[in-house]
DNA sequence: ATTGACTCTCCCGTAGCGGGAGGGTATATA
DNA sequence: TATATACCCTCCCGCTACGGGAGAGTCAAT
């Protein structure tokens, strides 16, 4: 019989872990003391203790370590454990891998722009939504906010508010100064009739939306553009789709344009 | 001003996970009503947050995002922080590789035994001790109990107890029936003196030492020989020294040979 | 005034131990 | 036989990054 300072020097595994083997009943010693409770373990027990500890490294977690030990499991059973730890085990190198490619890609631009990039894409999905929407050709991009006008004089007359930040889709596939494709929209709950220029379409959902977030005055935002689509291009992202902004903040009623933040979207799917 | 809520749904972060920024410092709110205790976001810290999102994906800690969005942190630091964060990525990957490859290993043992393999091996490190030893070559392996007669005579006359369980070191480059070259050894505390065929070594220490334990009779050891060959062999290791045998729980009076406990090692090296 | 949807703070739980406090024990030596 | 010291015991807290839930307070609309 071992004490257990001595079992964990034979066994190199530490006694803190010993004692939570044997708390969990993973490992219970071969004998305890009733009166000290000093642990008394058998070097019979090595063979087990050993298992443990090589299945540990297998990256299993004490619970199914404790699974796997159960006398007379059938084999088939464990071997249907360890494919689904490969499996995770797999999944994981994949993760990993992924990230690895994404801190490279990352350093690369902060090596290119000496600095934290200024733009973070995130991916995210939008859900199925009613719009109040207004689509015109305009002269110039500062000329949506009379869209918007349209659709507030609509919707207020319903006595209806906006559930969100108002949008813009910009229907063209590229980007021009004049004469711009672009839809006004307006979140509304759907109770609403059409009615003029203002229609009312439930936009489907997306499962895959490229989102930045540009803080500060419009004549700003082609820097977020170029950060977004550098970002859909090098991640191996095909865009599907026009774009948008949302106004999360954006021009009214004491409002600097340094404050403004939009939101610009691209939907996209995995090349 | 949002409202947790809404910057959760707009952020795609929980409330529960925006909450912890909050007390941990990472990202505070904006402002707090001091009465009610409500946290109010603006939007402009969405930037901040989706930061903090894309940098915890890359599978950094909270507390390296907070160091990394410090304040005009300079770029080298940052450069140098990912660096060793791409480092730590690769250092996983290739950990959960030779996970994965130790975990088929596993497999197609358990598919050829059908059953959990018996002998588990484990990787050593010996450290170098005194041994009291004699080497001889014997007509049988049954004849070693001899040598320990002596030693144990020569060491009892001096006073001294062992240190550990006896040991054996064999020889002989291959498995031979009889006339065995074995050398029996006795750790000791290392201040006695050589007298007639026992000598005192000390054994210097063995980076690895690939090793199984086998439980029950001598007989059924080759068993415990053939697992660990073949492991060392299929995971890419050399033999680079003369096998030895700790005898933990071995003849004595009163003891089952089936309840002997013998623990085979081979010294060895990465091939 | 009420309702319902939010929000707050606390507390517990997660996996696998490590570190340490406070107190009892085995064992060899003087 | 007394003591030294090396061990052992049982709590309890800490770690990451929150999730779940209790119990109580708040906001906004009807």
């Amino acid at each position: 019989m071992l004490k257990i300072g001595d079992f964990s020097r034979l066994s190199r595994v530490t006694v803190k872990a010993l004692r939570y083997y044997d708390e969990i009943g993973l490992l219970r010693p071969a004998e305890v003391d009733l009166f000290t409770g000093y642990r008394y373990y058998s070097v019979s027990q090595l063979p087990r203790l050993n298992r443990i500890v090589v299945l540990k490294n297998l990256g299993l977690s004490l619970e199914e370590i404790a699974q796997l030990l159960t006398d007379n499991l059938p084999s088939d059973q464990i071997r249907r454990m360890l494919r689904v730890k490969q499996a995770e085990i797999q999944q994981r190198v994949c993760e990993e891998q992924e990230r690895l490619l994404r801190v490279e890609e990352l350093l690369i631009r902060i090596e290119k722009e000496d600095m934290m990039p200024a733009y973070e894409v995130v991916i995210k999905k939008a859900h199925p939504q009613m719009f109040a929407l207004v689509r015109d050709v305009l002269p110039t991009y500062g000329d949506i906010g009379q869209l918007y006008g349209e659709i507030f004089a609509h919707i207020g007359k319903h006595g209806v508010a906006p559930m969100g930040p108002p949008m813009a889709i910009y229907h063209d596939a590229e980007y021009r100064e004049r004469d711009v494709d672009v839809e006004a929209a307006v979140p509304v709950g759907g109770s609403e009739p059409d009615a003029g220029r203002v229609s009312l379409r439930e936009l489907p959902a997306v499962e895959q939306l490229a989102c930045v977030v540009h803080v500060g005055a419009f004549d700003g935002i082609d820097q977020a553009y170029n950060a977004l689509m550098t970002w859909i291009e090098t991640n191996g992202f095909n865009i599907i789709g026009p774009s948008r902004e949302v106004y999360l903040q954006g021009p009214g009623p004491g409002t600097d344009p340094a404050s403004y933040v939009t939101e610009v979207q691209f939907p996209v799917e995995k090349a």
